[in-house]
Order: C-alpha cells, then structure tokens, then sequence
RNA sequence: GGCGCUAUCGUCUAAGGGUUAGGACGGAGCCCUCUCAAGGCUCAAAUACGGGUUCGAAUCCCGUUAGCGCUACCA
C-alpha cells in the first residue's frame, strides 16, 4: 500500500444508542489497524446527537468493548487530545457556525414545515409517481422573510440544498467511482429544530476539525455519500479518503447482523455484543483475528495473525467490496485454537474468573492443575465449568448409573472393577506414572478389556463419560475424592 | 417502487486474461487412542444465468436474476 502523503488520522465515531456489537467492533478494528500501520492516530468520537436514542450506559460497553479488543485509542474520550472535545454534544456551537455559514452562502435553507406537511407531502409526491421525499417547499423562501420568522422563534428545520439536476459523482476506496443522479437526492435536514445537527453536518464537520485523512465506515452509508461531497464542497473542502467496509450479514445471509441476540434452536445464546463474547470467555485474540478476516484477508493461506502481524499486513487494498456472513464455527475454531495455545499458567488465570462466577472455590494452585487437562476440550473459557465441574465440586451432580456400566459389560463386572480400582487406589502412589500401570494390570488380572476397565472408574469419578485423560485426572482429583467417589458409585450399582 | 452496492465450494476467502480454480471453517472417512478432545492424513464441495470482447474469460463489458443497503427533524 503506498503510504499517504500526510499524517494518517481515522476514527471510529459510534452513536451512543445501544450496545457495542460486533459490526461496530469490525470498523473500529479495521480504523484501528489502518492507523497503527502507518503509525497514524486512531480517535474515538461520541456521536451522541440523537437524543431520543441515547442511553447513558452505551460509552462504558463501547469504552470496555475496546479495552478488552486492546484497541487503544490515540484522542477521544478519557485520552483527550489537542482536537476536543470528542463529544458532540459538547460541540453544539461550532455546528451552529458552519449552519449559519451555508445559510449565508445560500447553500442550506430554513424549512418551517411540520411534520405533519412532511407526511403529507411525501405521500402526495409518492401519488404522484415520484420517490417519497420532501417536495422542498420551503427551498425557494424569501432569505429576509426565513430570517424574520426565525428570529421570531418559529420552529424549523435546516435543509442542504442538493443539485437538482445532473449527478454527483463520488469515489471510494474499495469501489471506485459511484454515479447518483441528482434527480433522486432529496434535501437532507442538516440541523433538527431542537438546534442539534444530524449525522450530516456533524461528522463532516468534525472530520475536517479532527483533521481525519481517511474515513473508513460502514457500507450502509454509501448512500450519504452524495451528500457529504456535497457538504465538502458547499465549504470548499477537500474530503477525506472515504472507504465503505462491507456488511456484516447475519448467520442466515439475510439482512445486517442483527443488534439482539437470538438463541440457537439448542437454547444456546447467540451473541452479537463485543460484552457477551467477553463474559463466554471469547479471547481478545481470537475475536480480533476473525473480525478482520470478515471482508479482509492476507493471502490465499495465512489466517492466524496476532495483533502485532495483523497490524504491520492489513491493507485496505485487501479489503473485500462483499458482504461477509458471520460464522459462529469459525469463530469458535479459532478460540480454541488461542486457548490451546496459551500456556497452562496463562490458562489456569485465565480460567479462575469463569470457573468462580460459575459458583465453584477454586484456587489458583488447584487451577494450575486442572487447566491443561481443559485445555485441549474447552472452546470458550466459559466452558471450563461444565466440561471440568467434577474438578471444582465437592459433589458429582446426579447421573445415571447405567453409565457406570462398561461397553459389553454388565453391573456385575462394574461392581468388580470399581472395587478393584478401589482397593488399588488405596495404596497406589498417587501419580499418573504410577496409577497407568497399576490400573491396567487390574484390567488384567480381572480379565477385561483396559477400556472395559477404566470407563467405569473414570464415570464414578468424574460423573459422566467424556472426560480427560483418567490417571492425570485422577492425580489431580487426589486420593481422597477418588476413593469416595467410586465407593459412592458401588453403592448406586 | 426508486437509487446504490454486491455475486468463486454451505460459510469466510485466494487466484485480477492462460492454474488439475488454492486455503480455512463446517461435513464425511481413515489414523492415533482409556472416553472426549486435540493432532495427522484423505475425500466430497464453487466461478449465479445469458450475451459479448479475446487465440484464450472466474477474471474485462453489457443485460438478467438474486441478495443486501439506503430511501427519518436515526445513526
């Protein structure tokens, strides 16, 4: 990728309406990437200028989101920086001074419409056989006569004024030249009547005060592109390198990613926040590596990056102009992969947190001991609970005795191996070196088969079939539990 | 409806005029094995359709179809 010419400044700039999903994690990475490659900044900006939708708690999920992704921002809030303030509610007066300029260079105009006559009027165009819209009465009112009813305090709106005829033609990074006639463009509202700019006007303006030199977002907003060349141009403005990041589909390929999660039809929450994955136990990792394989990719074979190769590769070049659907199995793939190759230590700490909130009072010592023979079955840190209970309890949950039972066996020949299991484990040194031989010489002796021999002594155990390794199991487990565990299987049979 | 974007295995993608169309997830099979995993090997699986351009098209152009996005005083 040729290096640009100036000093690299992109930004993710959400809107504090809801929680941080995976879409947004998705361009924030790509924004991030981009500018830790070319040692450029990466700002975070609060779009907060829908009232209506704001909720308060949306800048700490997206604020945690981050720092958990290790997405660390270079200005915005917390970080401050020489371009603030990075909330735009914060910024009300400046956008009024870029209002009053367009209005001036008659570029923009003041509609006094009710919404009412909006509905109305986009229904009557619609009668008409034209496209839904405003039918831009208010255009062509007398500047003096606009001026005296707003001085008046009458209730309006501020409306750009679009070429009517021709077309506008944009670019993209991705895509190239887009053409829109202008015939189809309506006049969007640049600033509401409660005097708080929309998205329009904001951003634009806020792109050009932060000194943004790319601008990397979503693709639905291929739409307003029109509209904000425009906007840079009514300010003799040149805009910045605008590149549109494909969508993130659901997992069915039918329409955006969804902003609720959904369950799988077995029960199983599917998430779409950046806090769900955290709370699963997803690693930062892991997450960040998948995101940017979604409409991104390196080479024909290379897909395990870290960070630090994601940053020195990605190249918007390499970005895809298709939608990406989601997969959960890919995802999980690649966790897994990350957790099996942590370190056991690394693992166990990591591990603590999850098995805990699950209710089990673990130490980290014990941890330490458990979490290699995890490792290789868990896909998401939360699974640690489920898929090591027995390591954690005091006491088996409930499970069939039949299970107890070994292939082509019956009670009888349970009863005789877990008695004989048990008297060796007795008196056995209690370590895996020394607990494989004893064990299989059991088997032996007993004249059964080794897995005839140990599936009944690994159920009593460990309360069910699919467990680890049985004598590093057993090691772990310790003499005392083991023993009381297959006396308690006995007395089932 | 209008406008826009997109189109390679089920999914993520590579190949950007000449390849047996490559890799990964998932699937199937085999191996390893005390179960479950993990790991190794193998297999099945794609250029949406129709026209051009060209000696040659997944690749360039046009059309069709389909999917998605936008069509707010939301972002």
């Amino acid at each position: 990728m040729t290096t640009p010419a100036k000093q690299v400044r992109v930004r993710y700039a959400p809107s504090p309406t809801g929680d941080f999903h995976v879409g947004g994690a998705r361009t924030a990475l790509f924004n991030y990437l981009f500018a830790r490659h070319f040692n450029g900044k990466f700002i975070l900006r609060i779009e907060d200028t829908d009232q209506s939708r704001y909720k308060p708690e949306a800048v700490g999920w997206l604020l945690n989101g981050l720092q958990y992704l290790g997405m660390d921002w270079d200005e915005g809030p917390e970080a401050g920086g020489e371009f603030g303030p990075y909330v735009q509610t914060e910024r009300l007066e400046i956008y009024r001074r870029y209002r009053d300029q367009l209005l001036e260079q008659g570029r923009a105009y003041r509609c006094f419409c009710t919404p009412e006559r909006l509905e109305a009027a986009s229904k009557e165009q619609q009668r008409r056989g034209g496209n839904p819209g405003y039918d831009r009465l208010c255009r062509d009112l007398d500047t003096a006569e606009s001026a005296r009813r707003a001085a008046a305090g009458e209730r309006h709106t501020v409306r750009f004024k679009m070429p009517i005829d021709g077309e506008t033609v944009v670019y993209d990074a991705i895509r190239g030249e887009i053409r829109f006639p202008n015939s189809n463009l309506q006049d969007t509202v640049l600033m509401k009547s409660d005097g708080i700019p929309t998205y329009h006007l904001a951003n634009v303006v806020d792109d050009r005060l932060m000194e943004i030199s790319h601008v990397l977002r979503g693709d639905e907003w291929v739409s307003s592109l029109p509209l904000h060349a425009r906007l840079y141009e009514a300010f003799g403005w040149t805009p910045p390198v605008m590149a549109h990041l494909p969508l993130i589909l659901n997992p069915a390929g039918k329409g955006k990613m969804s902003k609720r999660e959904d369950r799988a039809p077995d029960g199983r929450v599917l998430p779409v926040f950046v806090r769900t994955f955290e709370e699963l136990g997803y690693l930062p990792e892991a997450m960040i590596n998948y995101l940017a394989l979604l409409g991104w990719s390196f080479d024909d074979k290379t897909e395990i990056m870290s960070r630090e190769e994601l940053i020195e590769r990605f190249s918007l070049e390499r970005v895809n102009a298709a939608p990406a659907v989601w997969n959960y199995d890919k995802l999980d793939h690649l966790n897994g992969y990350y957790i099996r190759q942590l370190s056991s230590d690394a693992l166990a700490e990591r591990l603590l947190p999850f098995v805990r909130r699950a209710g089990f009072a673990v130490e980290l010592e014990y941890m330490l001991k458990a979490a290699p023979l995890l490792q290789e079955r868990i896909t998401r840190l939360s699974d640690a609970a489920k898929a090591g209970g027995f390591f954690f309890a005091d006491e088996l949950p409930p499970y069939d005795s039949a299970e107890l039972i070994p292939q082509k066996g019956d009670a009888a020949m349970a009863r005789r191996v877990l008695e004989r299991a048990r008297q060796t484990l007795t008196s056995v040194d209690f370590s895996r070196e020394a607990l494989e031989p004893a064990l299989r010489g059991d088997a032996e002796a007993l004249g059964v088969k080794t897995g005839q021999m140990f599936q009944p002594v690994r159920v009593a155990v460990c309360g069910k079939k699919a467990a680890p390794p049985l004598f590093e199991t057993l090691e772990t487990l310790g003499r005392e539990t083991c023993l009381k565990r297959i006396d308690q299987a006995v007395a089932k049979l």
